[in-house]
DNA sequence: TCCGTTACGGTTGAC
DNA sequence: TAGTCAACCGTAACG
């Protein structure tokens, strides 16, 4: 069934599956490949009502309770991909998992989601108890926080493109050069004098076969390098050395050329999509996040004109992706997004916050926050304790812009386990954020409606 | 009951 | 411009 909803401006079309009790289908589930087993009975262990299990935005509704039809866009449905056309028309929708929660299939979530995801996990919540709280898959809390740990970000991966292109001009020509100046020379060597020369670095050397087939293919004969030959180069790209890209992870949103930025209906050119490096290496350490803005804090900043100035499609969503990755030449790669971010997303500086540390770009602009999760943006969205606390709150600046709904931030507390708490604080923190505000959680102004 | 793992369908963007 | 590819995503279920 496909499930309308209205949140304010925008139209959500909602699959209900089995959040109301329905027994996840064989065969057809959301997740992994068909299994002999029977199916499990939803919400298993889930300790929801199915009143909580139900998204806020539709729980209290009496909508809520039709939204038993399966025949709404899902994973596992015809129909759950809308053609782009389609969707640009209708916008687009969100799904519902079991826990209620509201997701939307192949993005992530929010980075509010993610960092309360973390946020709650250093309060020493289970999660299991996460997983409920925010209705997120368990899975997803696990490999957020094995992320969170790993890297010391909650940012997801970059989503899309492809790997940047080693055998940049620059390398081809150091190649060649290598190779007249030595016909001998084996590709390894070549290899080794890449780095050794400081052309490439251990990230974007290329390999010895790229190597070989440079040699083969695009120098070729060194002699006589016909036409033919000089034809073949690679045609002219930006040298921007793979590792360039990914050693500072948070480039800004504009490229620095200036072409092909992601780019939305209705958002003021730069604001598409923050990139997020992939993980080539990981670029999700804290040091290289902390600083930057987040899109948290641009949400508060837009605030006061949501769903004016940035579109409401749902993919809009911040998607973090390769596609931005500007050449981040010359440029702290710390420093130059949060300016750029001041610029994108004017604020002022007490809505600065040291979520950054989390959230190192703005991948979420405001209105696909609530685009997507609005209804349940309160639904998700639990106020965090101020993170760093000396720096206010990154999701509650001025208590604007990251509402929760009330019920919530209780069903968030009812989580906290206290026995746990002195354990979990001696815990080491994957990162270095101080946890223990437990009480801020609860002195942070919650509005009294998201939608 | 909890949680790590994994198959799956989906999205994305470079090529 | 459309298709392909390979990365990522979150979900759901297994174990």
């Amino acid at each position: 069934m496909k499930f309308t909803l209205d949140l304010g401006s925008r139209t959500w079309r909602v699959s209900w599956e089995r959040a109301a009790g329905e027994v996840a289908r064989g065969g057809a589930r959301g997740g992994g490949s068909p299994r002999l087993s029977s199916p499990r009975p939803s919400l298993r262990g889930s300790g929801l009502p199915l009143a909580l299990a139900l998204p806020l935005c539709l729980s209290g509704s009496r909508d809520a309770q039709a939204l038993t039809d399966r025949g709404g866009p899902s994973p596992r449905r015809p129909g759950a991909r809308q053609p782009a056309g389609q969707r640009t028309m209708e916008q687009t929708y969100g799904e519902v998992n079991q826990l209620g929660g509201v997701f939307v299939n192949g993005r992530p979530l929010p980075n509010a989601i993610r960092l309360r995801i973390v946020e709650l996990a250093q309060l020493g919540i289970r999660p299991c108890d996460i997983s409920r709280q925010l209705r997120v898959s368990h899975g997803c809390v696990s490999k957020i926080l094995a992320r969170y740990n790993e890297t010391g970000s909650i940012l997801p991966g970059a989503i899309g493109g492809s790997k940047p292109r080693v055998t940049t001009p620059n390398v081809v020509k150091h190649i060649r050069d290598y190779k007249q100046g030595d016909p001998g020379i084996f590709a390894w060597e070549i290899r080794d004098r890449l780095l050794a020369d400081g052309v490439c670095d251990k990230y974007n050397v290329p390999s010895v076969s790229s190597i070989s087939r440079i040699l083969r293919n695009k120098i070729g004969s060194l002699a006589q390098p016909g036409p033919f030959e000089a034809s073949k180069q690679a045609p002219p790209q930006p040298a921007l050395p793979y590792n360039h890209i990914y050693q500072y992870p948070y480039p800004s949103p504009v490229s620095p050329t200036g072409t092909k930025m992601g780019s939305h209906p209705g958002v003021s050119g730069s604001t598409g999509h923050v990139s997020i490096p992939r993980s080539w290496p990981s670029a999700h350490s804290v040091s290289n996040i902390l600083g930057i803005r987040t899109f948290m804090e641009q949400t508060g900043a837009l605030a006061g004109s949501e769903g004016t100035a940035y579109s409401h499609k749902m993919e809009d969503w911040a998607s973090v992706n390769r596609t931005t990755f500007p050449a981040t030449q010359a440029v702290n790669g710390l420093e130059k997004p949060a300016l750029e971010a001041d610029i994108k997303y004017p604020q002022s500086a007490a809505s600065l916050s040291g979520v950054g540390s989390f959230v190192p770009a703005c991948t979420y602009p405001a209105s696909n926050q609530h685009g997507v999760y609005s209804a349940s943006g309160g639904a998700y969205l639990a106020p965090g304790p101020p993170w760093p606390p000396a720096q206010g709150h990154p999701l509650a600046p001025s208590g604007a812009s990251v509402a929760m709904h009330s019920g919530e931030l209780a069903a968030a507390m009812t989580f906290k386990h206290p026995s746990r708490e002195a354990a979990d604080q001696k815990r080491p923190s994957p990162g270095t954020k101080a946890s223990g505000a437990l009480g801020s959680f609860q002195g942070l102004p919650i509005p009294a409606s998201t939608a």
